[in-house]
DNA sequence: TTGACAACATACCCGGTAGTATGTTCATCA
DNA sequence: TGATGAACATACTACCGGGTATGTTGTCAA
């Protein structure tokens, strides 16, 4: 009972600066983001996030962690509707754009681990825990690849390449991280009409029958 | 004559750092660039970089702005095309997409500026200089954002809202700068088949028709 | 030929930041 | 109740990188 307690007091002050963590990657990136800078932004110092993680980079690593673990939350029990594979990945592709304006600064952060990844821009050491990530984030994109896939061989969707037609959707379904911003007392309704929008373009983009999506 | 010579060899050597600056700035990012590493790249020194700009900031300035006038270069014969949109646009998102994997090092530092720009991610003197080159982009932006509205005026795109569907659009063209790797023996028309394909994508995701495009 | 200047290289300074070493406080438990 | 350790804060070090001050060399012009 009162290791639980202590247990999730931890969780919770790591939660904290994850969030923290992952809003200065955000806004500043890797490289330009300081350690004092995020203890700052939780009325702290260093000591608290070196408390709880060796280094930077495993802060990071961390970061990336926990934002691709909510992308897996938000799609698992989308990837497994039977049926045809159209409207699995429309509603996958909705519930990935949705969790891409919602979890912005984690998703961002994603995108500039994977991005090091693909410039090389990685120490030895990281490179180990890099692995893993993108491993991660491989397998999360391979539901995707195999749903677009199944979608035209079932004739539904129609493009060239699938390696990049994968590249150019997910390109489009992550944008938001990038031009989406919060705007005051915006509702749900909202952010879902914009999702949509994206999911229509990825279609379209995809080749896909342009059928009811809302 | 004399002068012209001397001119020119200013204007190579100035070349030549914009280029390796493009490069490390593609490879490793804003901060994490070092003016030290462009110069060890270039096998001189910093004293070589200070001697032609005054800071680092001012050197990526001058990447994004060459970076710039060359994407305007690339579509300035085609923008003025007579006839519908829907084939003008066409033309033009193939030079560009071209031109983002011809170039890549640079339109990655155009990249990188105009996110950080996005972020504010800039002190007060880059400011000045950057709402110059940020506002370059956005009138070479509204060059496409012009001619899609006009297409989807003229019955031939079909999208929703103008401003999103431009971001999405050129989230799409410009993507090569990200994934795109130069293979060994590739030729000009391989280069051209992936060019194809982006611009496709991007034209089934503004609803337009498709009709032959290679 | 010489002086002046462009085009660098060299040597140095200094602020910022990752990481560390050491205190301090408070809760828990024997 | 005293000891112990978790969860921090504080103080410090080492280093890297932007920027500067100064030296060096080749070239051109008078």
């Amino acid at each position: 009972m009162a290791i639980s307690v202590r247990e999730n007091a931890l969780d919770n002050s790591r939660l904290d600066i994850l969030q923290a963590a992952a809003k200065c990657f955000m806004e500043r990136g890797y490289a330009a983001a300081s350690i004092d800078e995020v203890a700052r932004s939780l009325g702290a110092t260093k000591g608290r996030i070196y408390h709880h993680y060796p280094s930077k980079s495993d802060l990071f690593a961390d970061v990336f962690r926990v934002g691709m673990e909510m992308n897996f939350e938000a799609i698992e029990p989308l990837r497994r509707l039977d049926g045809p594979a159209l409207p699995r990945w429309c509603e996958m592709a909705r519930a990935h754009v949705i969790q891409m304006i919602t979890t912005r600064a984690f998703q961002r952060a994603v995108w500039i681990g994977v991005e090091m990844h693909l410039r090389g821009a990685t120490t030895p050491e990281q490179r180990d825990v890099f692995e893993d990530l993108i491993g991660l984030r491989t397998q999360y994109g391979n539901y995707f690849r195999e749903t677009i896939a199944a979608a035209r061989d079932e004739g539904s969707m129609r493009f060239d390449d699938l390696s990049i037609a994968n590249q150019l959707m997910f390109m489009t379904l992550n944008s938001p991280i990038f031009w989406y911003r919060q705007r005051i007392g915006e509702t749900r309704a909202e952010i879902e009409d914009l999702a949509g929008q994206v999911v229509a373009f990825a279609l379209g983009g995809l080749g896909g029958k342009q059928e009811e999506m809302r």
